[in-house]
DNA sequence: AACATTTAATACTAAAGAGTACGAAATACG
DNA sequence: CGTATTTCGTACTCTTTAGTATTAAATGTT
């Protein structure tokens, strides 16, 4: 059992990589899914409801592709799991019980809601620009596999 | 997406049940099942995790059931997620990168780590016999539906 | 207008989680 | 010894998540 799921860290992953490019054009799927090593495809179907949601914009056709929509300092991470994964992350109770609440709580209640309210309050204040500041300042890795690699400049 | 799976909710249900019961005697799991309103076949599946765990002790036949292996104040809220669903959320990358960690950190870690840190101590702090003392104490709900009945001396 | 590129949409397959069913093994009791 | 009770083990089904494939729609270029 893992906090997100693959769709969401896919999600993120390729938001943060948007935001760490110097211009912010649009990028295709392909190349995004390329540096990231996660498939095409499935990545396609994560990127739609991104856009959808209002997060990133697409353009069809050659030099198509998509890109933030908005400025990467004013995405949060919270914005990213809630399109993908929901907000129930933060604000489900721990031991799933449907009505559980400061009026009906469950024996967990107390330290999950403080736990939760913390976790939200982490995502909702880390930004992209953030993110993606730090991904390039320390060389950090972004992708599973090898590593992100060297910009090829795209022909 | 949910921080702990079904069968560890389960687990963690039946477990503050036993620890909530005055006498530490064999209980059966089909009386667990109907008080928490779980299907018998599968919390059968689950308990036998955490008999295998160490963390309950079985014992079949009539008059027989499970019952916790220790006393509830030494069994921890991490015990048992640990021995259902592993210790993945207390050690995983929130990006769910391979080798993220100090030396090689992903962009998101410093924040989960401090988050994912505060959550095992919560749980690893947290243990049965308090969450038990909660539940009988603030007529607290533990089941999902209906509510935890009132004893039915089992026979 | 034709063609190449790129996202959108849909459908399909595979794997994992959740839930069900049933027979086997252990044990108490008459 | 036989029977009822209760966990154990295995196998099966259903649902959700993950991943793949294919066709349609949009758009720039020649």
């Amino acid at each position: 059992m893992t906090v997100l799921s693959k769709s969401c860290i896919y999600g993120v992953q390729a938001a943060i990589y948007l935001a760490s490019l110097p211009k912010s054009e649009y990028v295709s799927i392909q190349e995004v899914a390329g540096k990231l090593n996660i498939s095409f495809h499935f990545l396609t179907k994560v990127l739609q409801i991104l856009t959808q949601a209002g997060i990133m914009i697409s353009y069809r056709g050659p030099n198509g592709g998509i890109a933030l929509a908005r400025p990467s300092s004013s995405v949060s991470l919270a914005d990213i799991i809630g399109a993908i994964d929901g907000t129930e992350v933060f604000t489900e109770c721990l031991l799933g019980l449907p009505g559980c609440g400061h009026a009906d709580p469950c024996p967990a209640h107390e330290q999950w809601t403080s736990m939760r309210n913390r976790l939200y309050h982490i995502c909702k204040t880390t930004t992209l620009e953030e993110l993606a500041t730090k991904a390039s300042e320390l060389n950090v890795r972004l992708a599973a596999h090898p590593l992100v690699q060297h910009f090829t400049p795209k022909e």
